[in-house]
DNA sequence: AAAGATTGAGTTATCAATCTTC
DNA sequence: GAAGATTGATAACTCAATCTTT
């Protein structure tokens, strides 16, 4: 579906037209990185489609792939990942049921739960990173300067927002 | 939940020691914008609760604000705002429950029935979109020259995905 | 009481299939 | 047959409430 025009440019000319200003290029703003993220997605969901991935669950393997043991409790990959605690008990449970991941007791402590990578898991994380290597990160579609500008610039709303 | 380093630049960190040179600058550019994606559907969809709107319900409400004549057909909302055509009659049909919206059908074509907004959805809109500029618009945490960069890189990136 | 995890309810998104009208 | 819209199925996320363990 193309558009004769840029509906973003458009959205903010109706702003100014209303006198909002003050408002204006930060709705273009916040707009376009909506977009953005949903241009994103759709690519990352088509490359991991054949691996029977989501995005949501391709981000637990690649956490648990590079975490030191392999195997990470719950609630902590909930905070690397920044959502709810309820989502990556969603999430390994699908992966669990894929063999890619299985839940172990915490040594020391009995509330706490394990994820931990299968070898099937380990592969498909493998083949699955290869894949969205090859097909989205290493042509997003921007120039190397753009992307580190637009790194650099995410930098600093992820400080404002206290991330790290 | 702050972490003591920036996860975003330890995930580049690993894909260099992974030797995957040529995609850690695009796996840190598009995961910088799923994680800034994240930020600002949290902070709209605060602003939007007191008014029962989600931010994809608000997208709908303002989009036929600003048409010509305050009522299109969903098909054309669904191509304006870049979403499955059942996604547009889902939200229609939560807010025709609310009575910000009616279904009315199109004067030619049979097959096609219009949105448009009632009083009530006016005036929602006109608030929301109020609060929306003072809390979230006016302020999004980076500097005017920020804001026009990212805009600017964005208009790249979707003028690439054949947006427009 | 607090922390970790899970269950159930509610919302949103997509997809496939269907229905009506052109 | 094609276009516009809807329905039913599935996946994912959040929230409130619950259960177990500390």
């Amino acid at each position: 579906m193309t558009l004769a025009f840029d509906p973003i440019a458009e959205a903010r000319r109706q702003w100014e037209e209303h006198d909002w200003h003050a408002s204006a290029p930060g709705m273009a703003a916040v707009t376009s990185v909506f977009r953005a993220h949903q241009i994103f997605l759709a690519r990352a969901e088509d490359v991991l489609a054949p691996f029977e991935l989501t995005f949501a669950r391709f981000e637990v393997l690649t956490l648990l792939l590079f975490s030191t043991h392999g195997a990470l409790p719950l609630g902590k990959i909930a905070d690397r990942l920044q959502v709810h605690r309820t989502s990556i008990t969603n999430a390994v449970d699908r992966l669990e049921a894929q063999a890619f991941v299985v839940r172990t007791p915490h040594p020391t402590d009995a509330r706490t739960r394990l994820a931990g990578l299968t070898k099937a898991g380990r592969e498909v994380t493998r083949r699955a990173t290869t894949a969205m290597n090859a097909a989205l990160f290493e042509d997003v579609g921007l120039s190397s300067r753009d992307l580190a500008t637009l790194f650099s610039i995410l930098r600093r709303l992820r400080r404002a927002a206290g991330d790290f």
